[in-house]
RNA sequence: GUCCCCAUCGUCUAGUCUGGCCAAGGACACCGCCCUUUCACGGCGGCGACCGGGGUUCAAAUCCCCGUGGGGACGCCA
């Protein structure tokens, strides 16, 4: 049998990293075993669903690779299908009537809660065979007994009935609940591994119930641990970012994503670093770990660092210059974008910082830092830089080792080391004491620039010095 | 309140199924040293954990029981 996974958000509010972690598993598992994998959108509750969070899935799923195997599947539009199901239920006895109202039913259960009972529905309705004219919902008799079943992740799992209340699978409304549709869902789009979070290990009793009363083959259940904020409360908004998209934002790679997803919670002996390629070869269910795992932002960084500094400094172009846009600077048609890029590569712990970084090359003219200034553009240095700007001046080439070669002979004839010239020229070139390496600032800056700046550098000394001298 | 799940460094984890190789390994973070033209990168080193208590056994991180702690679920939401 082909194995068929699928991924099912709802689309009440934008793709958090705990669904994409979710979402990946499932796709891993799939590829992993040369099956499929879906999409399917359970669009049901069609008063919190929106058009903005159905965009947000699919652009997300779409920027980190997890591409699924034929078209979205809307639970919107199956509502038929679903509503067959329960009336054959009804049919074969297995569901009833209930003439209560959603608030009488609200009312019991705090009472219930009050009085430290459990809050579950007493079945009052079961016996009733004709009711008032009223309408009414539907609930599935959930039969004495108990369920037990084999979590692929977690191990045996089984619940008594008595803990299970009898669910509506219809509302008065007419249309059907969670539990039926992923029912129906799951047995008619054939999906033979259902992987997803763990926070419905206590749903699973109830659709498998429902799974037997329809006569469908029961699938195989893999609940994944939840992910958890710094607080070990389950991870939200107040954890900051938790929209994948504000990952992309913030200048973080697909890759690091994946990988840091990949991790939280899977492992492989004590591997860290993990392409797609190598997750999809690696995968097993059996790996992943049962208890509940935090999200931890400096390791995603240091990820995301590393999958920089190994970037193919051409394919991240693109997205620096859209990062350097969001700054404000246009640099589509600047030849030097990729050699700036280069100088910047190692340092960049994400794409916005690397164009936060790569910022004062661009600029018009140079904000020296007061502190930087005072330090470095000293009356001493006046020769040295002086001579060091003639001499970049004349080359013909600028290439780092011309570049590399003029400021040693200047550093050369005037007894200088290296550290003592470089600070300089970087609070000349830069306005401030960091910056990469300075011969590759120099180069990545262009010759015309360099020159620009050293001037001015050259003439901000001369009235340093000739205002201590009154 | 009831039920379900979970429990190794601050965090992610290896080891647990198949007890001895574990005076518990790796990674992130942190600290120190080295490299050095600044900030970083990198290299080397350090700090740091088997939740508690019983039991089984020649031997327990590993198996069993009880606590404790954390998480989750108890909707005519999904």
């Amino acid at each position: 049998m082909t194995v068929r996974t699928r991924f099912a958000p709802s689309p009440t509010g934008f793709l958090h990293i705990g669904g994409v972690r979710t979402a990946l598993f499932n796709y891993l598992f799939a590829r992993r075993n040369g099956g499929e994998f879906i999409l399917r959108i359970e669009d049901t509750d069609r008063a919190r669903s929106t058009e903005e969070s159905i965009d947000a899935i699919m652009d997300g799923l779409q920027w980190l690779g997890l591409d699924h195997d034929g078209e979205p599947i809307y639970q919107s539009k199956r509502f038929d299908i679903y509503k067959e199901h329960a009336e054959k239920l009804i049919e074969k006895g297995l569901a009833y009537r209930c003439w209560c109202t959603p608030d009488e039913l609200q009312e019991r259960r705090e009472a219930a809660l009050k009085a430290g009972r459990a809050p579950r529905y007493d079945k009052r309705c079961k016996a009733i065979t004709d009711g008032p004219d009223k309408p009414y919902a539907v609930r599935f008799k959930v039969p004495e007994g108990k369920t037990t079943f084999n979590d692929l992740i977690k191990g045996s799992i089984s619940i008594e009935h008595e803990e299970i209340e009898d669910l509506v699978i219809l509302r008065s409304d007419g249309t059907t609940t969670y539990n039926l549709c992923v029912v129906v869902d799951d047995a008619t789009q054939g999906i033979t591994h259902i992987i997803r979070g763990d926070d419905h290990i206590n749903n699973t009793p109830k659709q498998i119930l429902l799974y037997r009363a329809l006569g469908y083959p029961v699938p195989e259940f893999a609940h994944l641990p939840m992910i958890l904020g710094s607080d070990k409360s389950r991870l939200s908004k107040r954890h900051g970012a938790t929209s994948v998209t504000a990952y992309r934002d913030m200048g973080y790679l697909p890759e690091a994503v994946i990988n840091y997803l990949a991790r939280l919670g899977w492992s492989c002996g004590d591997q860290e670093i993990f392409s797609i390629a190598e997750l999809v070869e690696k995968f097993t269910l059996e790996s992943v770990g049962k208890s509940a795992g935090v999200f931890n932002p400096e390791k995603l960084i240091w990820l995301n660092h590393h999958y920089i500094k190994e970037a193919n400094i051409e394919e991240l172009k693109p997205l620096f210059l859209k990062h350097l846009k969001e700054l404000g600077i246009d640099a589509t048609a600047d030849e030097r974008v990729s050699t700036i890029m280069q100088t910047g590569q190692e340092k960049a712990q994400t794409m916005v910082m690397m164009a936060t970084d790569a910022l004062f090359y661009f600029t018009d003219t140079v904000t020296y830092d007061e502190k930087a200034k005072k330090k470095f553009l000293t009356p001493e240095k006046l020769t040295p830089i002086t001579m060091l700007t003639e001499r970049l001046e004349a080359l013909e080439a600028f290439t780092l080792e011309a570049v590399e070669q003029a400021f040693n002979s200047v550093l050369d004839e005037c007894e200088l080391k290296l550290g003592k010239l470089a600070q300089p020229v970087r609070v000349a070139l830069t306005g401030t004491k960091i910056s990469p390496g300075i011969f590759e600032t120099i180069t990545a800056m262009g010759k015309e620039r360099t020159i620009k700046r050293l001037n001015n550098a050259i003439a901000t000394m001369k009235e340093t010095t000739e205002k201590e001298n009154i």
